[in-house]
DNA sequence: GCATATGTCCGGTAATGCCGGATGGGGTAT
DNA sequence: ATACCCCATCCGGCATTACCGGACATATGC
């Protein structure tokens, strides 16, 4: 049809999109579902019905829902694992220290992706569950992982994914965003001031690999109102920092 | 060609066959990948480029990974997320006060899926993570999933999976199940001695819904050793079934 | 520079994904 | 009781495409 298809295998790409929309929706019918989906009843029947043989899908009566399966698959590889592991009790110290949440995100096909959330004692809830996807410019950790990229990197995620607005205050301007990244660049750490949430701000560092390229990123966010001047600019911006390289040794040397 | 096919979608079988052996081998090259699954190297390749270009894989300069994609479908349906948030203060509790390890098991499928874990002050390291697919019946939490079950529900499952043994103390016969799972409705919680892992003891309960339906099971389990006749069958049994029974309160009343 | 890996690409064809329509069951209101 | 509606499921056929053999470019090591 239109593109040449860098999907060989359209059957798959229908598939995931049957899931996704299942997942999306909590569990559905297949007319929900074929409805949602804009496909006939029967083919979205197909998709499900195998699915649910493979085990991937469970089916109550009618009703199907996501599997736990997936739970296996979200082991992540290798390499990422170990920043997992290895990131995962310093953000516990982060978020106790703080008070606040401290998360951890990488970055992948130029989105940011949680992996990991430790809620402080005082930690106000968010709408941020491990494994969400974000665009990169709305968070203080996208932006620290961007800040590390070469420019070409940059403009091609910005191409692809562009840079749409979140709340008021997130950055919609392409040259606006260089010159954050700058800065970033220069001082060591992003900050977010309700770009991806009305009323919460966020300070995040990266973390590099040996060869200074990004591998993800740590950050602390809590309401806008415990973070004041002071607390915004100096004190969680150094504990961030500090945490952020205690990691960055711990995985070159281990 | 051999069954009447309840795979209507090949496609998407074949897909997932891809993704599950990409898991195990923990990324690989499509060389590689083609001679684990015995297909052609193009059409490994086709899935992987779909697969890829949807975002669900990741490549590094030909070797392919699971992307971290698959932790936002990790997030379970709603009814197995309540299951989920109730129970697991509960276990971290009953880790603390044991000191051993506390796991949560649900039923899918028929095979047990490990929900959550909390690793207690003493825990020893197991090589159970969140995610991991085990045979009911190699375990006291999927025997005890079992006990609740109907004689049918259990001789479909014995059929579909059968009962291969892990090690061997691994009960491989059907009646000898059957008097087990009658002994456990009538005590109320399920032991495992070295059943899945030498050296292992486990104690479980299940949980159930308003219609005495299992949902899934909880269990402590830790080192033969310190898991002498005592505790093995009277103090951890008790804790195990009081948490259970705040479970399950929990879950209807709230 | 040769040999042998690799990942990627292309094009034809047999297989199958897709879909309209039919079936039967479960619920509800009349 | 009955008629109605909506549901998940099944069937059959056609056009599409998943699949695969083979070719190509590149990388590594002898």
């Amino acid at each position: 049809m239109a593109s040449k298809s860098r999907y060989p295998v359209q059957a798959a790409a229908t598939t995931f999109r049957v899931i996704e929309t299942l997942h999306q929706l909590n569990g559905a019918g297949v007319s929900e579902l074929s409805e949602a989906l804009e496909m006939p009843k029967s083919t979205v029947h197909d998709h499900l019905q195998t699915l649910t043989e493979a085990e991937y899908l469970v089916n109550e009566n009618g009703t199907y829902h996501v599997g736990a399966r997936f739970l296996e698959l979200g082991g992540f590889a290798r390499s990422q694992m170990k920043l997992y592991q290895v990131a995962s009790p310093e953000i516990k110290k982060l978020a106790e220290e703080t008070g606040e949440h401290a998360n951890l995100m990488i970055e992948e096909h130029g989105k940011g992706i949680f992996l990991n959330k430790s809620k402080g004692p005082d930690a106000v809830n968010l709408d941020t569950h491990i494994g969400k996807r974000v665009h990169l410019h709305t968070t203080a950790l996208g932006k620290a992982i961007l800040s590390r990229e070469s420019e070409e990197v940059v403009d091609e995620i910005v191409e692809r994914h562009g840079l749409p607005s979140v709340t008021e205050k997130t950055i919609t301007d392409i040259e606006e965003l260089k010159q954050q990244l700058a800065k970033i660049r220069d001082r060591g750490y992003a900050i977010d001031d309700e770009e991806r949430v009305i009323g919460m701000r966020c300070v995040a560092a990266p973390i590099c690999d040996e060869n200074e390229r990004p591998i993800g990123a740590i950050s602390v966010s809590g309401p806008t109102n415990r973070f004041d001047e002071s607390t915004f600019n100096a004190e969680i911006p150094k504990s961030v920092l500090s945490t952020a390289n205690v990691i960055e040794v711990n995985m070159t040397y281990s």
